[in-house]
DNA sequence: GCCGTTTTCGGCCCGACTGTTTTCAGTCG
C-alpha cells in the first residue's frame, strides 16, 4: 500500500536528521526539511499525483533530485540514500536529538567519544560522570542534560487552546501591567487561534528591556527560569507551559509582533519577498539597507510590502500572502455575524427552554434543536422535542426554533434509521461516527453514498477527529465536498474545542468548492452555547466569510436553505 | 538540494543566549 503523505514526510525528516548528524551541508539538510513540509501540506495524497503523471518539480522545494526520490519512495516505500545513511549509525541517535540542549554536533560528539547511542546510554554516562571530560561539555551542560533527560522522556504536549486561554490572558495582563512596558501581547499560535498551543510566545516593547525582563521573571506563576538575557527570557510556568518573552524598542512593535506571531512559514515567506527586493525583514523592522521602511505597527509593515493587513488567523503560508498582494483576502466572519446556532442537543424536552432563552439573550434570531435518532425507539422522545419546540415558537418573540434529527451514517453510507421518521424535521444531520479505520476509498464512497440520501441536509463529524486523541479519518475530502455542493448539503463545523471538526484546511476547501458551512455549538446546556466562539475562531482560520456560512443568513434566507 | 527581477552559480533567515571559549560554536526559535 502506498505511503501516506505524513509517512513520506517522516522519511524526508529522518533523512535530514541523519544528514545533520553526519555534519552534511546545512542547506542540503534544510532542502529535505522544506520538502517534507511541502509533502505534509499537499491537499491530496502524493501517490495520486504520481499516478496521474504529475510533474513533481512544480511543487515548492521539490527539484529534479527530490522528484526522483519521491518516485522511488512511492515505488519501494523508502529510498536508497536514506537506507545507506541508516546503515552508517544507530537509529537511536535521532532520539537524542529530541533532548533540549543536544543538537547534531553534540550528539555526534557523544557517540564518537563515548559510544552513547541511546537515552539509556546517556543517562548512565551522566550518572558515572564520564561526559564532562568530552570537549565542549562542562559542569553546567552536564547538569542541564540531567534535568533535560528526565523531561525528555515525556512527550511534549500540545495543549488545547481553550484549556490554556485563561492562563495566556492572565499572563498578557501581567505583562502589560509591568512597569516600563509600553505594549505587550501573547503572540504565536495562541494569537493565530490554532486549536492547540505548545508554548506562549510573548512580545513587549520598552525603552529599558533589561529591567522589564528582571520584573517579568518574578511572575508568580513561573516555576523556573530557563534562560534570561538582556532582551529575552525563557521560563517554565507552573502549569508546565514554556514561555518565551522578547522585549524590543517601541518603534519595533509591529515588526516584533509579526515576527513572534508567525507562523514561521508565513514569516519566512515574507522574508523571501524582502530578499528578492533587496530588503531585510527581522524582528526590528523592514529595512532597505539602513533605511527603515516600516516597523511601528503590523499594518505599516504589510503596507510597505504593498499588501493588505493579514489577520493572524490566516498567517500560515496557505495562500494568504498571494491573496494579500492581490487585494483578495477574505473578509473573515466575526462573532457578531452569527445570527443563530444550527445544532444544539438538549438532553430532554425540559432542557430546550433554558437553551432557547439563553440563545435569545445572545441576540440569536434562530436556534436549531436536534435530537439523536439511533433506533426507532428514539422516535417518541424526538416527538416530544418537536412538540416543545412548537410550543416555544408560539411563546418566544424574536427567536425561531427549528428542529433537526441527527442520524448515524453506517459503514455502507446508509443512515442508521430511515423512512418517514426523517420527514418531520427541518434538517436531517447525517453524522459520520465510528468506522474510523476504513480505507480512504471506502471512507470516501461511504460519504458519497450518505450525500445521495434525498433528506441529507448537513454532513457532520466529517473527520471524526478528537484533538490529541483520535486522528482524522482518511478520505478524499475534496470529492466529498464537491458532492455535498451538488447535493445542496452543508457541512458542520463543531465548536467543541476538543473537536473543531471541520478542521481549518477543510473549511478553506469548502469555501473554494462552494459548500456552505454550518457553525454549531452542540450545546446541551446554556453555557455551552459559548462554544460558538471557538467555531468562529476556527472558521476564520479556515478563511470563511460570513457568506460562506449558513449562520450569518437572515431568518428568511435560512428558512429557504433548510427547505 | 533548491532556486532564479543577481537565472545554471552561488547564494540559501538571522538574532539571542549559554557555556566554555579566550573570541565563538552550538542550539534554539
Amino acid at each position: 500500500m502506498a505511503l501516506t503523505n505524513n509517512q513520506i514526510a517522516a522519511l524526508l525528516v529522518e533523512m535530514a536528521d541523519l544528514l545533520e548528524l553526519e555534519g552534511a551541508n546545512r542547506f542540503r539538510v534544510r532542502a529535505y526539511r522544506n520538502a517534507a513540509v511541502t509533502i505534509e501540506e499537499l491537499p491530496r495524497p502524493l501517490s495520486e499525483l504520481i499516478a496521474e503523471g504529475a510533474d513533481l518539480t512544480v511543487l515548492p522545494a521539490i527539484g529534479e533530485d527530490l522528484a526522483e526520490t519521491l518516485l522511488e519512495i512511492n515505488e519501494t516505500g523508502t529510498f536508497t540514500a536514506l537506507e545507506e545513511l541508516r546503515g552508517s549509525s544507530p537509529a537511536t541517535l535521532r532520539d537524542l536529538l529530541q533532548i533540549p540542549g543536544l543538537g547534531p554536533k553534540r550528539v555526534q560528539a557523544l557517540y564518537d567519544e563515548l559510544g552513547i547511542a541511546t537515552l539509556d546510554d546517556l543517562e548512565a554516562a551522566l550518572e558515572s560522570g564520564s561526559i564532562e571530560p568530552v570537549p565542549g561539555f562542562g559542569a553546567k551542560t552536564v547538569q542541564k542534560l540531567r534535568e533535560a533527560v528526565l523531561v525528555g522522556r515525556r512527550k511534549k504536549p500540545r495543549h488545547l487552546r481553550a484549556d490554556v486561554e485563561d492562563e495566556a490572558l492572565a499572563l498578557e495582563r501581567f505583562l502589560q501591567g509591568l512597569e516600563g512596558v509600553a505594549q505587550g501581547r501573547v503572540g504565536g499560535s495562541f494569537r493565530r487561534k490554532r486549536e492547540t498551543v505548545a508554548d506562549f510566545d510573548c512580545v513587549a516593547t520598552s525603552d529599558r528591556p533589561a529591567e522589564v525582563i528582571e520584573r517579568f521573571v518574578e511572575y508568580d506563576e513561573i516555576q523556573s527560569v530557563v534562560a534570561q538575557g538582556e532582551t529575552r527570557a525563557t521560563v517554565l510556568l507552573k502549569s508546565g507551559i514554556p514561555v518565551d518573552l522578547r522585549v524590543v524598542a517601541p518603534e519595533s512593535w509591529g515588526a516584533a509582533l509579526m515576527y513572534f506571531t508567525g507562523s514561521r512559514a508565513h514569516q519566512l515567506a515574507l522574508r523571501d519577498i524582502a530578499l528578492v527586493r533587496g530588503w531585510k525583514l527581522n524582528e526590528y523592522g523592514l529595512f532597505a539597507g539602513d533605511e527603515r521602511l516600516a516597523s511601528a505597527t503590523e499594518e505599516e509593515v504589510y503596507a510597505a510590502y504593498g499588501m493588505a493587513y493579514v489577520p493572524p488567523e490566516l498567517r500560515e503560508n496557505r495562500g494568504e500572502i498571494e491573496a494579500a498582494r492581490a487585494g483578495a483576502l477574505p473578509e473573515l466572519i466575526k462573532p457578531d455575524d452569527v445570527r443563530g446556532d444550527l445544532h444544539v442537543t438538549p438532553g430532554s424536552a425540559d432542557a430546550i427552554e433554558p437553551l432557547a432563552r439563553a440563545a435569545a439573550e445572545r441576540g440569536y434570531d434562530y436556534l436549531l434543536i436536534a435530537g439523536r435518532l439511533a433506533s426507532k425507539r428514539d422516535a417518541g422522545a424526538l416527538r416530544k422535542l418537536a412538540e416543545e419546540c412548537a410550543r416555544l415558537n408560539e411563546e418566544l418573540d424574536g427567536l425561531a426554533l427549528f428542529t433537526g434529527v441527527e442520524v448515524e451514517v453506517l459503514e455502507d453510507g446508509a443512515p442508521a434509521v430511515d423512512g418517514d421518521d426523517l420527514d418531520r424535521f427541518d434538517l436531517v444531520i447525517m453524522s459520520l461516527e465510528n468506522n474510523y479505520e476504513l480505507s480512504r476509498d471506502r471512507q470516501t464512497s461511504r460519504m458519497l453514498r450518505a450525500l445521495e440520501h434525498p433528506r441529507c441536509g448537513l454532513l457532520a463529524r466529517l473527520t471524526g477527529r478528537i484533538i490529541n486523541e483520535r486522528d482524522p479519518r482518511d478520505a478524499d475530502v475534496a470529492r466529498v465536498l464537491e458532492a455535498a455542493r451538488d447535493a445542496g448539503c452543508a457541512v458542520e463545523l463543531d465548536g467543541d474545542p476538543r473537536r473543531l471538526d471541520l478542521p481549518d484546511r477543510h473549511c478553506q476547501l469548502a469555501r473554494e468548492i462552494g459548500v456552505p458551512v454550518a457553525l454549531v455549538s452542540r450545546a446541551s446546556r446554556p453555557e455551552e452555547l459559548e462554544r460558538m466562539r471557538y467555531a468562529v475562531d476556527h472558521a476564520r482560520r479556515g478563511w470563511l466569510e460570513a457568506g460562506d456560512t449558513l449562520n450569518a443568513r437572515p431568518l428568511a434566507e435560512l428558512r429557504k436553505a433548510l427547505r
